[in-house]
DNA sequence: GCAAAAGTGTTGGGCCTACACCCATGC
DNA sequence: GCATGGGTGTAGGCCCAACACTTTTGC
């Protein structure tokens, strides 16, 4: 079988953070095509490794970001989309925590990978734009009927992030006592003791934690969660 | 770039016939490895063809089928899916009508490509069992929030024909007033004038057909379809 | 004391579920 | 006429959406 495709990985990452909202990492190409562009991180999958472990590898070698959650998103095949040869690219979609978010400036040159708003994002090289534009449909859609918006927190956090984030990629409005209900009735919540300090003025508010047992046994089941 | 990777699609299609239940399109084996096992029909992508028309073009050959209603399901990548060497393959989900259930028959020897029930799956080659399972979840999920059961229905049908679809998918009782009302409700069916003939005895029913253009503008709005 | 953020309950309406009888045809 | 399959409406309950005031802190 002769056959001359070859066949990378892209990582859509997504952080948020309640004052910044949700941001996608991405870098800059050093080398043509699209040269000095902004693009998705990935690259060749090697011959003996799986594609998730491809995906992490590429990741950490080019943004030193690492992950709390990475699923397929979709493989982009077109024949036309990397003007040197047939590439087809295996996309896959994942969300750090509000700690790692920062994580980058340690481990790279920070004018080679860069968190950009989902609001605000630069022209990107190749298909780059359809696969972010998929991989933030996925997001919106996901939230709905599975609580991944966890995986983007802190293991500890106030309920009013949850919130925001939710306000966000909804984009409008949620009900605080309608919404604070729903989630908590669903039992995937602990309360702590602890309260979290707001920046400024404002009352102190209880900090929760994400309780992963209680979550996957509610996947077991189908979980529903519409809002 | 030195890669010794190669690339397949491989296409999951059902077939639904009220008496019958929900089929799977396989073939059979003609060369090793697993000479002689049943597998999903599927091949090697050209290099300058796309990833669907590879399915469309290996369905074709293999089994003289073609399909209404083509996704892709997902990419299966592991470095020991295949004995011989590094192959990923992109799986398709695909949707046939009913009055194309019986074409293969006519294009192909009757021994190389089958329907089987879902329910009586023979042993499969490669990973081919783990393809089906994810791919039967898929088309159980997608019938609750996405209508794509028309696709498995003739142009035209009785009320009766979708409600046992569902009945089998959901595999549980269904009760026929709601779901006729939840369905009406969406304003995707519309009633023709002309009536069912049931095989033996029985009222014949209306017969019904889907309204593409209601449905693509439900779609745009985000559907809501929860049975 | 005032601005900012967080905590907390109730009610009305709509939707979903449960449920049973009659009608048209074939044999 | 009987067996088979198809057509149709209502009532009760539950869940969801709408809605506002009080509390704690920083300044």
């Amino acid at each position: 079988m002769l056959q001359n495709i070859k066949v990378t990985v892209d990582a859509i990452v997504f952080s948020y953070d309640p004052l910044q909202g949700v941001s996608i990492l991405l870098i800059k190409r050093k080398n043509p095509p699209f040269k000095e562009s902004w693009a998705i991180p990935g690259g060749f999958v090697e011959d003996e490794e799986s594609l998730e472990r491809a995906t992490q590898r590429e990741l950490l070698e080019e943004t030193g970001v690492s992950i709390n959650y990475l699923e397929q998103l979709y493989t982009f095949g077109n024949p036309e989309r990397d003007p040197r040869s047939r590439i087809i690219t295996v996309a896959y979609f994942g969300l750090v925590k509000a700690s790692n978010y920062e994580s980058l400036k340690a481990d790279t040159d920070a004018s080679e990978a860069r968190w950009f708003n989902i609001k605000a994002l630069p022209s990107l090289a190749f298909d780059h734009a359809d696969i972010i534009k998929l991989a933030i449909e996925r997001l919106r859609n996901k939230i709905r009927y599975q609580p991944i918006g966890f995986h983007l927190l802190d293991d500890k956090f106030p309920f009013s992030d949850l919130e925001t984030l939710y306000s966000i990629l909804l984009d409008r409005e949620i009900d605080r006592r309608n919404f604070k209900k729903k989630v908590m009735s669903l039992g995937i919540l602990d309360k702590l003791d602890e309260k979290h300090k707001p920046k400024g003025a404002g009352r102190p508010g209880d900090l929760f934690k994400f309780n992963k047992s209680t979550y996957e046994k509610l996947l077991k089941e189908g979980l529903h969660f519409e809002i």
